[in-house]
DNA sequence: CTGGAAATGTTATAATGTACCAAATTTCCC
DNA sequence: GGGAAATTTGGTACATTATAACATTTCCAG
């Protein structure tokens, strides 16, 4: 059998948030930029699965635990993630998602599960480099991609098999 | 001095418009589909300029025409055009934008000036295949693109230069 | 010409995101 | 340490985008 990417497999997930907030605490020194409480804990929010996360249910979590928090409460921290690339917006989905490549330099790709609502986020510089090419050949300076692709994850596909 | 894409030079754009027009009849009669008025209307306004249209803004132009529209009128209408391949959604701006490869069977890729608000949609084979190749390699079966880039156009380009 | 399907009208509301200003906190320079 | 400047947070209100739900009309096949 063919590997799976992580999130189509059961893993030790905790072990991928405590990761993940290590490598934000390290990139945020690295960039003098402050992680306080609050954007820290809408980071593991975020990362607490892998399905993105509406800004609103953010917000709902934060209420819940007692925490002062209106819609700019979330939205701001959740600005700040973005700029420091720790989190992606799905454009798509209207939601968060955390960054499998903090601190690397790369332009996401995102694998959608249209079942399980599970999102891959791959580097593939095969296709940068051909959206690149392209935009290049219309003499179009890119700055931003935007590459969202839904459809069934590999666990999905196999479960619609026995309906 | 290289060539332009359509929507980055003046060009008489009322003749795109009227093609997509007649395209749009074409294909709906061969999909047996009712190109009906308020369709038709929505189609020709967001055909009216190459920057994509809000459904608020559609919505904005039937009222003041004495048409008789809510939200759902417009959202139904454009909701018809995606279907049938008439329209597009540009998900990183909330907006709809007159489909430049209707009735060919595409992967749309947009080029969006930041600058201008110019929309250029692209059928890039190269970029499909390695989308295609990326996806399969991770067992995932894809079955909707989101492609937008956002930059900045040829002309905004060279017009940055002169500040 | 009629019965069912498709399309439209209409109201209300949900979901997502931002503008704005005041208060608190941190930083940094002296 | 003291105080000015910058950053961050609190909080209200509102703007924008989108859909649910149900009644009515129009279309068209038989």
């Amino acid at each position: 059998m063919a590997s799976q990417a992580l999130p189509y497999r059961p893993h030790n997930h905790q072990a991928c948030v405590t990761q993940a907030l290590a490598d934000a605490r390290a990139i945020c020194r690295a960039q003098n930029a402050r992680l306080t409480p609050t954007r820290e804990r809408v980071l593991e929010l975020i990362w607490q699965s892998h399905k993105p996360l509406g800004a609103y249910d953010v917000l709902a979590e934060l209420t819940a635990e007692g925490q002062n928090a209106a819609p700019p409460t979330v939205y701001r921290a959740l600005d700040f993630l973005q700029q420091h690339g720790l989190v992606h917006r799905i454009a798509s989905l209207n939601a968060f998602i955390g960054c499998a490549h903090a601190g690397e330099n790369h332009t996401g790709m995102f694998l959608i599960c249209r079942s399980c609502g599970n999102v891959l986020e791959l580097t593939a510089p095969g296709v940068s480099g051909a959206i690149e090419g392209a935009a290049k050949a219309e003499h179009f300076k890119a700055e931003n991609v935007t590459l969202e692709i839904a459809g069934l994850c590999p666990r999905c596909q196999s479960e619609s098999r026995h309906d």
